[in-house]
DNA sequence: CGCCCGCTTGAACAGTGTCAAGTGCTGTGG
DNA sequence: CCACAGCACTTGACACTGTTCAAGCGGGCG
């Protein structure tokens, strides 16, 4: 599909969020210590809670997520990955993780072992402060997705999700017309806004009716940006680090 | 009270939860580089959304929250803090932070410029490292945050709250019998558990008729260890970093 | 063609929020 | 020493949001 087999994998990297502070030759050792690059299955499971993790990944293309189960099996999302995005950086310094690192539509990675990040750290303050900062943006996400859940009702929940994607997406030029690709059934929305599939499908229908955003058969346009962003109490900042 | 003046400020940082990688000299460094340590009152702000920091902070005694407003100037919670804890490491990389910074009783804290952070980071790779992990640490408990505004009720959100504080704070040397100071309002433990004032009372009559925990006070008494960290679906694995 | 999965809808119900009133400390001033 | 104010906590009645359970729909794919 896409014509691109030269591009760098680093191409997507902190787009829109400092990338500008990353060196010509930073991005270039990045893009030539790349220890694999491969394609992943829908649904597929890269790292499991526990594991013990030696190479960190760079999403390249699809959607991906972290989760936890709960313990009647249900599961909580955690993150959820776009292109661009490390989806286990964090798992370099930790060597282990509280999660499950999944797909959630057909995925192109690359990976880094965790030799050569030692390395980089041994030898290059600036690009490991940068990746480090790439870690510490998840994390500003986890606060707002906090946020979400614990102040905001079923519509708010689903409008600053939605929003969210919707400026990530931008970011790494995935977004046309206010209208993007989302690979997610109704209850993968539900598992990241801690809401039922079925109460999902309510409040979808409601955005939609009210023309504020339509999802459906995997694509999200939204309406009315001002409304809906409004809805969700979303303010941006958080995904650019502040810088 | 306490006759230990000479107690180094590190004494509390990554206890429990990977300190023995720090070596002797990295301990020492950090407390010959501290620019400042005072006393702040109670429900004092020390940093607000949006401000540019130059310092970060690690509590030595008392409690301190990072905390959201959301439009009708409800807060939610994101993060609680004990001795031990860098409170804003991750502004060091951020530069402004998404979020206010308060404390919940008087506390002492110590900090350190950011220059000073930045000559460890040029020199001190290992060091370093762990920096980066402690900021991991805490992007790891807002993970379990999200789980659990997600999935738990009302019940299992306090529980695992509760039970979550009695381990960090037992890892630092303030948990005694199963009992430990909590200098926090109910309003607090709502605003952290995403539910209102008055429920959390109710909740807590629950959980102290039933004889899993007692919080009175300002004192937090677990009665039922096994079935309040059942009740809160509770595994300590992802406060100590997966070491 | 028929099955399966994801989406949709309805009805009853449970959990949590809201509103309002009341209790019991603790600290303060007369 | 008592009266009172203020604050956190407590309790009850009621409304509402979201869940649960159950049934039906529709389109893609073997």
């Amino acid at each position: 599909m896409r014509a691109d087999t030269t591009e760098r994998v680093t191409d997507k990297f902190l787009r829109g969020r400092g990338r500008q502070r990353l060196s010509e030759d930073e991005l270039t050792l990045l893009d030539q210590t790349v220890d694999r690059v491969r394609d992943l299955p829908s649904r597929h499971t890269l790292v499991r809670a526990g594991d013990r993790v030696r190479t960190s990944t760079l999403l390249l293309d699809g959607f991906m997520c972290r989760y936890m189960d709960d313990h009647s099996g249900y599961r909580q999302l955690v993150a959820i990955h776009v292109p661009g995005d490390f989806v286990d950086l964090h798992a370099f310094p930790m060597e282990r993780l509280d999660h499950d690192v999944a797909t959630l539509s057909p995925a192109r990675i690359a990976s880094w072992t965790h030799d050569t990040l030692e390395e980089i750290v041994e030898t290059r303050p600036h690009l490991t402060r940068m990746l480090w900062f790439s870690t510490l943006l998840d994390a500003s996400v986890h606060r707002e997705w906090i946020f979400r859940m614990g102040r905001l009702d079923a519509e708010g929940r689903i409008a600053h999700f939605m929003c969210e994607l919707k400026v990530r997406l931008d970011m790494v030029g995935m977004v046309e017309n206010d209208r993007f690709l989302l690979p997610l059934k109704q209850a993968d929305v539900a598992e990241a806004c801690g809401l039922t599939g079925v109460h999902v499908n309510r409040v979808l229908r409601s955005l939609r009716e009210r023309e504020l955003m339509i999802f459906r058969a995997g694509q999200v346009t939204i309406v009315n940006w001002k409304q809906l962003s409004a809805l969700g109490q979303f303010n941006p900042a958080y995904l650019r680090g502040g810088l």
